[in-house]
Formats: C-alpha cells, sequence, structure tokens
DNA sequence: CCAAGGTGTCAACGGCTTGAACAGCCCTGC
DNA sequence: GCAGGGCTGTTCAAGCCGTTGACACCTTGG
C-alpha cells in the first residue's frame, strides 16, 4: 500500500532474482534449485513460493528474461538518443549495442552454452519458439519510440519496421554471424528500406 | 532474523534518514515534524515511532549525526591508505579531506546557519557539548587504524594524537580558519609532534 | 481562553515471512 | 527391481511488523 512496501516487495524480487542470476550463470538453468535460490536470497523457501507463486523455478526464469531484456532495452534507449537525426544510424547504433553486449552477457552465454550441449533450452525458449514476452517489450518500446523520433514513417511501415529490426536481432544474438558491426549496418539498410519504401 | 529482514529495517532506517535530512537542510530542524519525514520516507507515522522509539525527532537526529560522521569516515579511511606511508602526510589529508567537505555538506551547513541565527543549536550540540557520539566514533577507528598503521607510535602517544586531532578537527568545523589546507597542515603538524615526542 | 496543530501511545487489523510438515516425483545406488 | 534420499509444490499455524484510527496531552497564537 504504502511506497516502503511497495520498495519492499521490489526489493524480495531483485534479491531472488539476483540469486538466481548468480547460480544460473554459475551452474546453469537445469540445474537451478529453489532452496538454494533462496538460501542466497537470504530469505526462506516459502517466501520465494509466495512471490512467484506455484512453478516458481518458471516464473523465476521468466522475470530474469524480462528484466534482462529490460536492461537491453535502456542501453538501447541510450543509443538512439544519441543518433536521432537519422533512422539508419540509429538502427545501426542500436543494434550494433544489443549484438555487442550479448556476446558477452553471462546469462544469454550461460543459456546459449548450456543449449547447444544438452537440451536444456527452457530459457532459450524466450528468444526462439516462445519470444512473446521479450518481442512483445521490445515492440512496444520500439514503436512509441520510433513514432515520437521519426513521425514521418506512417504507422504501418513503422510495424513492419520494428517487427523485422527486433526479430533479426533476436535472431543473430541465437545464430551470431561473423562481425556484430557487419550485422548491424545489414539490419539497419533492411530496417531502413522497409520504413522508407519509396527511398530506393 | 534472515537477511533479508535486516536488509528491509536498513531500508527503512534509510528512507527515514533520507526523508528527514532532506526536511532539515530544507527548512532547518527546528521545523522538522515527524509526519511529513513519514509521508516523504512513505510509510506510516507509527512506523517511524516504532523504528526510532519515544522521542523520535532527537533518535533521528542522532542518528543523523551518526550516519553523516560514518559517512565521513569512510572517506578518510580512503585518504589515510593513501599516505600510509608517513603519518604527517596522512593526517593532513585525512583532515584536509574533512574541512573541505564540511564547508560545502548540506546537513553541517544547515545545522551551522541556523544555529548561527537562532537558538536552534539541538543537533549542533553534537560537535560541542555533546559531541561523544561523534568523538567515541571517530577515536575508535583512527586508534584501530593508526595502531595497525603506524605501531612504532605507543599506545600513549598515539592516544594522546588521536583524541587531539579529532578535538581539533571538530573545533575548525564549528569554527572554520581562513584556509582549510593550512589548517589541516597546522593539525598534522601538532599530531605528529604529539606521536613522536622525541623526534624534535 | 480556546482553537489548532504536533506529540506520543494504544489496540485492532492485515499482510507477509517463517518454520514445520507432508505427499508426489525423479534419480541414484544397492 | 527397489529402497532411500533429495527436491518440489502445497498447506497450516505462529508470529513479526507496518498500517490505521483514535485518544490524551502539551504548546502556541489568535
Amino acid at each position: 500500500m504504502t511506497r516502503f512496501r511497495q520498495a519492499v516487495r521490489t526489493l524480495l524480487r531483485s534479491e531472488i532474482l539476483d540469486a538466481a542470476y548468480q547460480l544460473v550463470t554459475d551452474e546453469g538453468w537445469a540445474g537451478l534449485r529453489v532452496a538454494p535460490v533462496a538460501r542466497i536470497a537470504g530469505c526462506s523457501r516459502q517466501t520465494v513460493y509466495n512471490e512467484f507463486g506455484t512453478n516458481a523455478k518458471d516464473a523465476i526464469g521468466l522475470a530474469l528474461v524480462e528484466r534482462e531484456a529490460e536492461h537491453f532495452l535502456l542501453g538501447i534507449q541510450a543509443q538512439l538518443d544519441a543518433h536521432r537525426a537519422s533512422l539508419e544510424e540509429a538502427a545501426t547504433a542500436g543494434v550494433g549495442f544489443v549484438l555487442r553486449r550479448a556476446v558477452d552477457n553471462p546469462l544469454i552465454r550461460s543459456v546459449l552454452t548450456a543449449a547447444r550441449g544438452g537440451q536444456d533450452d527452457e530459457l532459450l525458449a524466450y528468444l526462439t519458439t516462445r519470444p512473446e514476452p521479450v518481442f512483445d517489450t521490445a515492440t512496444t518500446m520500439l514503436d512509441a519510440y520510433a513514432a515520437d523520433a521519426w513521425p514521418e514513417v506512417d504507422a504501418v511501415s513503422r510495424s513492419l519496421a520494428v517487427e523485422t529490426i527486433v526479430r533479426l536481432t533476436v535472431s543473430h544474438i541465437v545464430q551470431p554471424a561473423a562481425d556484430p558491426e557487419e550485422s548491424a549496418r545489414r539490419i539497419a539498410v533492411i530496417t531502413t528500406r522497409i520504413a522508407y519504401p519509396g527511398k530506393a
């Protein structure tokens, strides 16, 4: 109810996710247990279930991915703000930022390597077969940003461009091409052509 | 009991003290009311009393001063670490750091100006007539540090030097001389002579 | 003199954490 | 094959703690 209570809830979620993040990057998602998460977070096991409900492990995985995505989105916004004048430059900077950070992001590394080795692809699914959480957040933010920064692009073209840049970027995270910078430039060209169809 | 619970208590105290700090620097200690503190801290008035007990206002004032002192002590330690080789240089750096920061520290400024104007010297008393909380913390920390860094100074000389440097520094905070750097050098000389009585 | 506002306290309420216990499941090792 | 152990998901009672509203008391200013 009060702001302090909300702060406590936020703190609790944060502590639990921090603990889960650490355990996932150390030992992989498959080896994650609820009890160690609670121990490292400094609360009881039941508190984790109270906060994340039944199937706490899945909810933690989703929250982990969402938080990481939100983290990326903050960085992307900074990149876009620095290249607001040109859509293509902004796209290059934003995608380049994501691809560069993705290769040394502990969580993504852990998920990718684990999935390549065995069948531990539960978290990877949020980037492949069940990417709605990430896609929705990213497209919503980017669409709002694009509508504000490049109003000359009509709604349909904007929607097409945003969906394309999100899907291509995620694709390159999961299956990286040789050079992140080159990939970013290519994605930016594609996005720009979709946004400005007349500008042959 | 659990680490999370402790974190919640710490957070609560922190929020309350932040709110009080803001109100004191804005409107002075005399105008401080418990209700606004609770409102800004984001909790109920009763919670403030639960946390700080009867005479909550006094307890908050003490906690405010102690936290500020602790903040200074952290900075002092960094200065000492950077000049561990020479007691005089370390003393100059430490005292200089304190005197420089003191003149633009919002809390100290607010307390000093309010006390010079009216009779609102309740907080100032922690630096003048009732300085035990600050003195005790500072002397304890400095004595331990000195025993570790300059073991060649005997216990009696060390105790004398630590007490002197603390008292003189606080005196210069309340009643600043012309130049903080010059004051620091003078205090350092005095302290060094007390610590090494033979080294005429 | 009294109205207003701040203080310190209390009891009831409710949310939330905790610890304990239990059934179901999976895996390991005998 | 099977017994044992570890983990999961769930429930329950107990207790802590913040919140709320009310109250008596004091100080202050019109």
